[in-house]
DNA sequence: CGAGCACTTGATCGCTTTCAATAGCTGTGG
DNA sequence: CCACAGCTATTGAAAGCGATCAAGTGCTCG
């Protein structure tokens, strides 16, 4: 199986998505009947841990490590539809069936809870339920940007676009001071990348080179990224950045 | 102004979109409540609705006709991220500003509800925080599966998938008999449909015309579609059309 | 050292865009 | 009633961007 080995189960109040997750908003006395139905699965990079069409018998946390949500044609077109992040939540209560493979693209732990007891749950627990209509309204939030990306961005302000996203998502988890230079490393292939962008793996792989020797970008290696000038990118990324500096 | 004329208030037992609305879950003691915060608002075809960026001070249902969702790029480049039909909600309970511009597209009857009394009267009402929950993620859903549409399908696929989106919706709507085919009206311009699709009104055109000429849809006019063979429109969207007949 | 994989780069092809002209329809005013 | 403006839509010709096909590089791991 995909199944790596058994994680050590974690204090919820040690929880490094604590305060991110679904259950950001929860009491400690709520806590409490989460962390009774709660169970750790640990995923390797690569392995599918879920596929399209099947039930589903768990709703989730991305506890750790990357995956993607993709959505596959016959002829083998694919399209990435989501990009998991620690905090993240998989699965959709008040469904049986998956609806998009979800594949770990780094060593992936989540935080798992049966389906049916998580509903239950989730009835008497407003807190549960409004932390995850708000995180469902910013991934609709999120979507909805990566669908003006797909329907009329160019290949170059595609990649400006992810490489923003990436930088700015880096930024707020590690809290780096933004000062200066960007750095960072991309957590995808090119073709993860290019499932990403609605691309091909060879235009990725040019425009990340054009934006290279343009100096917008510098690559040490082929993940590890330097952003000079964030404004550049940003002019790339062909997005509004006139956002409200000053007044 | 935008607003045409003040509607007659409806009573919400009677309303057009009593289940399916945000309300829908609503008892009629919860009703009540909602009576006493809604009013209704017109709009004319081709009015805006919302201005993108401005202030939100209300949420609300569209009862009757057509708006679109859109986002703008400074240069003018345009995509629909929304097609709102009766039913369904407009605004974000918890967020100030906008962030799409709303446009009316036919004349639009919306049933508004001031932001602030509807988000506390959300607090103490679980059915309503649940259906918008539910709603929300149909919603990503559909986001979702627009995103392999914007990503990775032909011009061609593209209209044929609008087209049967289309079509189902106005099946499920008027629940006409399956039977034979399929007949509907667009609702929407060419430039709509190709920013609906991420392509340009000329592309639109063409490939509306390429299947018209393959005899996959006829057209009486410029909007009044017939589709003979509506398995064979799903092929041409590229759609996964497989879906699980037999054993 | 060779296999396998991720990535880069080059050359060509073709689909969609762009630019442009025209048709059809509706409403307005002489 | 007809002429004309304004708008939506269609169609043609040419250009351009990203896809496809193909070769080669560099790295890791057995």
């Amino acid at each position: 199986m995909t199944q790596v080995a058994p994680s050590v189960t974690v204090d919820c109040s040690d929880c490094p998505i604590r305060h991110r997750a679904v259950c950001a908003r929860c009491e400690p006395e709520e806590l409490v009947n989460l962390e009774e139905i709660k169970y750790y699965r640990t995923y390797q990079s690569g392995s599918r841990i879920i596929w399209a069409g099947d039930r589903m018998d768990f709703v989730g946390s991305v506890v750790s490590g990357i995956a993607t949500l993709t959505q596959t044609m016959e002829d083998g077109r694919t399209q990435m539809v989501g990009l998991l992040l620690p905090s993240d939540f998989v699965g959709r209560p008040g469904r049986n069936g998956a609806e998009y493979d979800v594949t770990a693209t780094t060593d992936v732990t989540m935080c798992c809870f049966r389906k049916k007891p998580f509903e239950t749950l989730m009835e008497r627990t407003p807190h549960i339920a409004h932390r995850l209509l708000e995180m469902t309204l910013d991934e609709l939030d999120a979507a909805r940007e990566w669908m003006l990306l797909l329907g009329r961005k160019t290949a170059r302000e595609k990649i400006a676009s992810f490489l923003s996203i990436i930088a700015r998502r880096d930024a707020s988890l590690n809290l780096r001071p933004t000062k200066g230079a960007l750095v960072f490393d991309l957590p995808l292939t090119r073709e993860a990348m290019a499932d990403y962008l609605g691309l091909t793996l060879e235009t990725v792989s040019r425009q990340i080179s054009a934006l290279r020797k343009d100096g917008v970008i510098e690559l040490e290696g082929k993940r590890h990224v330097t952003v000079p000038d964030f404004d550049r990118l940003l002019e790339e990324a062909g997005d509004d950045n006139d956002g409200g500096m000053l007044a």
